[in-house]
DNA sequence: TTAGGGTTAG
């Protein structure tokens, strides 16, 4: 039972309840209280709005604002402040301003972190000239930028897909006296690594490291994937060994990453150590983890070792997911058991997971390699949804059966979808027609593929 | 209010 002496220990239970979703608890501590003639103040309203927002979003916490005034306690800015972050969480614009516009009617002024949390909403809604507006407004209105201020904007930057503006931001922002920390590193070498400029980020983790900040594991992370991402197995595997010795490893997340990468490149006994590490130093697997093991199962050809270790995990009350069966269904058709895949599929499909792209792609993909092209067409037909992998594999399929001229057909019907086509899918297609005798075709076909390219891409 | 993240297909 709660013991409550005043309206801080009162709070404090209640921010403890809100934590572990106990909000039933919270307002039953909270009429205890009243009872005991211990009041609520300003403090306690706001935990159970940032409560009510978390777990039922922001309209029920909206509603207890009412509730505090009745009991003649006035919302501060942290009230607002809390409620325009459940908004932005949701991604809500437009409530983000009703909410600003609120605030100026009572007589609360937003401070930084309002303008912030404005900001941050604009960017994860894909508008970063409406919040490059706010951000010059905090200028223009000289409320003092906080560290925050800067990584939103820069981190918004990269996420839109504007790493360069990002970049030179930050450069303007240090000839102003800014210092960078490792979030903002952090974010720009992440920004630059996902938008395959891998060289500037290293230069930046370079520029890092001479300014005296120090890489912490996300440091690590980002650029460990960006040279696997490179086919840069080695240099990927010493960041890995780093992170090892630094103790940045130690859940799954690093293991399953290094035993992916391996696979990929075709390393299934390094793969097999590698977990096998992961092991020995005591990790708790989960789901994610079991996948990785399973995958390497698959890729060895032990489809019963890969099925115990799935009985292994079920009883450790996890649940296969999508992956799971994208891996065993493709693992299957690669050996050619396109029966046993489908049986799978259909079991997937009992599941309630009907759809996995990935899953059904490959099953096209094995179906197509072992010769049932009509089969293959016939999935193909039935598939609501399809993306570039589906037309990629059924092309091939097609050109290994010297259907060029429907190959020809769904590789330009993927263009006119928006979808990017590999560059030896067309030229497959293009050979075919050529030596197969359609020169006007493969003519028509090239032309047809560039106009497409010029009005869907 | 701000940073990363693991496993699947052509």
């Amino acid at each position: 039972m709660w013991k409550i002496f005043s309206t801080k220990s009162l709070n404090i239970c209640l921010v403890s309840l809100c934590r572990v979703k106990q909000l039933k608890k919270a307002e039953l501590v909270l009429i205890d209280g009243i009872k005991l003639g211990i009041l609520p103040d300003v403090v306690t309203y706001n935990t159970l709005i940032a409560g009510y927002c978390r777990l039922l979003g922001i309209d029920t916490g909206y509603s207890i604002i009412g509730r505090m005034k009745e009991a003649g306690i006035h919302p501060d800015i942290i009230t607002y402040n809390t409620l325009l972050s459940s908004a932005c969480r949701s991604r809500l614009v437009s409530r983000c301003l009703d909410l600003f516009e609120e605030m100026l009617e009572e007589g609360i002024f937003p401070d930084i972190r309002s303008y912030n949390i404005l900001m941050h909403c604009f960017l994860k809604s894909g508008k970063p000239d409406e919040a490059y507006n706010v951000f010059k407004d905090i200028f223009l209105k000289e409320i003092t930028p906080s560290p925050g201020t800067y990584n939103i904007m820069i981190n918004g930057l990269c996420k839109n897909g504007y790493v360069d503006n990002a970049l030179r931001l930050l450069r303007t922002l240090q000839r102003n006296g800014f210092t960078p920390g490792v979030v903002t590193y952090n974010i720009l070498i992440d920004g630059l690594s996902k938008s395959r400029k891998h060289r500037r980020a290293r230069g930046l983790l370079k520029e890092m490291l001479e300014a005296g900040q120090s890489p912490n594991a996300i440091t690590y992370t980002s650029v460990m994937k960006s040279c696997f991402k490179n086919g840069m197995l080695e240099e990927g595997l010493e960041i890995f060994s780093e992170m090892q010795k630094k103790g940045y490893t130690f859940d799954g997340f690093a293991y399953c990453t290094v035993t992916g990468a391996l696979l990929k490149g075709g390393k299934v006994k390094e793969a097999n150590e590698c977990i096998g590490n992961m092991f020995k130093v005591g990790i708790d697997l989960d789901m994610v983890c079991f996948n990785t093991l399973v995958n390497i199962y698959c890729k060895e050809g032990k489809f019963e070792d890969a099925l115990k270790l799935l009985g292994e995990a079920e009883e450790r009350g996890l649940q296969c997911d999508d992956y799971t069966h994208s891996i065993l269904i493709d693992g299957l058709c690669k050996v050619g058991c396109i029966k046993l895949a489908q049986k799978y599929l259909k079991n997937m499909k009992m599941l309630g997971l009907e759809t996995n792209l990935v899953a059904m792609n490959s099953f096209i993909d094995g179906v197509c390699k072992h010769g049932h092209i009509d089969h293959a067409l016939q999935v193909f037909e039935s598939m609501k949804v399809k993306d570039a992998f589906t037309y990629s594999s059924i092309v091939r399929g097609l050109c290994r059966a010297e259907r060029y001229k429907l190959a020809a057909k769904l590789l330009h019907s993927c263009v006119t979808k928006g979808a990017q086509i590999l560059r030896s899918d067309k030229k497959a297609v293009m050979r075919g027609l050529r030596y197969s005798g359609s020169l006007a075709e493969a003519k028509k076909f090239q032309k047809n593929i560039r106009l497409a390219k010029i009005l869907y891409y």
